[in-house]
DNA sequence: GGATGGATCTCGCTT
DNA sequence: AAGCGAGGTCCATCC
């Protein structure tokens, strides 16, 4: 890892071209290879960015941008496409070097996937009788996150989302309208469940006769640690 | 803008929760009061972070954490919601500050739009007879990209993507229960063209009586570049 | 390796 | 303020 804090311009030149004026910022070359140009303000995005793998090389600063104060020149290239970026730098007010190592990595918690297992071990959460088909039923246009039938045998389609919002009901609609074309499964419901349901997506649910289920992950959680517990 | 490069440990709780285990990262915090704390590798995105607006504060190190070679121990709030970073600090081994600056800010020149412009000056792409009615054509639900008539007059409703996923799909398919709606244009057919269309999306096009067409982003420009140069 | 859909998405525009 | 569309999306997962 190298960090620059300087006056740059930058120029990125391949899915589109973008240009950086001359001003203060950061740039941070990893050890991968790739370079990011922060500025003091705005979100994780990095102004401009070259992703690995990619090589940087430095060039000769010619006349005209020696003259405009310019010290170092640098290029990086992505090695799998023609993506590329044009640091220009002038003043260096920090330049420091260390090796990180290896990160660990990340541990997450409760995103989407986790919420689809928990559901499916629970699957009882829709009403005494249910039981689950599988998980990640498929269709032709994506697997439904989870099939399952209600204790009269009718199949009910579940749709998860973290946030529920109107996409994830249109998402749904389309399963029901393809699963409804199956005799073996035919007639089929839906239930769209969230953490959190928008009230837009609530109100087109509740018009397309979609029942909306909100999860409690922490619950959820509980009583799954409760059932491993039993055993 | 502050940088540290230092061993630490990271919790992050709010839309999920998210452990980083103590090993050697970068510490950017800018001065909106947004954090991001990267590793070695990986791409742009930071490893953990928090978005502005948000606070930092730092609280007391406990006794079994100064045991654990623990120094500094920062708490990050988001401002609005209750999303939460815990900093452990220990090893500092560089502290930079240094202020950026406002950043003047990004040029983009992006290639999305030009798609639109070039099929529009190209509509015979489509066959002989085609003629461009308009682009950005309004409907009461926002602008069909492009409306044209083919030889024998009928009506057609283009949805250009760089990418053809299935969203856009659904987005002509309202735009064309719409335009049906008008007896003078009625009755209208779609064509839903992108540089690249995924298979589900070609499905779901077939299904509803879509056409697809591939658009080729070169071989498009080129004709355009060969046209001006002939005036 | 390609395809697919989530994301603590971010970002910008429109209503 | 909220919704919608796009992103140099990135990213893991599944086939």
């Amino acid at each position: 890892m190298r960090i620059l804090i300087c006056d740059c311009s930058v120029d990125y030149s391949g899915r589109l071209t973008a240009h950086l004026p001359m001003a203060s910022r950061v740039i941070m070359a990893k050890n991968d290879g790739s370079v990011l140009i922060h500025s003091d303000g705005g979100s994780y995005k990095p102004l401009n960015w070259m992703t690995a793998p990619c090589t940087i090389s430095e060039r000769e600063v010619e006349a005209d941008e020696a003259e405009a104060g310019i010290t170092q020149v640098w290029t990086v290239k992505h090695t799998k496409t023609a993506d590329q970026l044009v640091i220009k730098i002038a003043t260096v007010h920090d330049d420091i070097s260390r090796d990180l190592g290896i990160d660990p990595g990340l541990e997450k918690d409760g995103v989407e996937a986790h919420l689809q297992e928990l559901l499916a071990a629970q699957i009882e959460i829709l009403g005494p009788g249910h039981r689950l088909v599988r998980r990640e039923y498929p269709t032709a246009i994506g697997p439904v996150d989870i099939l399952a039938r209600n204790s009269d045998g009718v199949a009910i389609a579940i749709e998860i989302k973290r946030r529920g919002e109107i996409d994830g009901v249109e998402q749904l609609t389309r399963y029901l309208e393809l699963l409804n074309r199956d005799p073996l499964l035919a007639p089929v419901t839906g239930i769209f469940a969230a953490q959190e349901i928008k009230p837009q997506a609530r109100t087109l649910a509740r018009d397309r006769g979609i029942e909306c289920l909100t999860l409690d992950y922490d619950t959820m959680r509980g009583l799954d640690d409760a059932d491993s517990r039993l055993f």
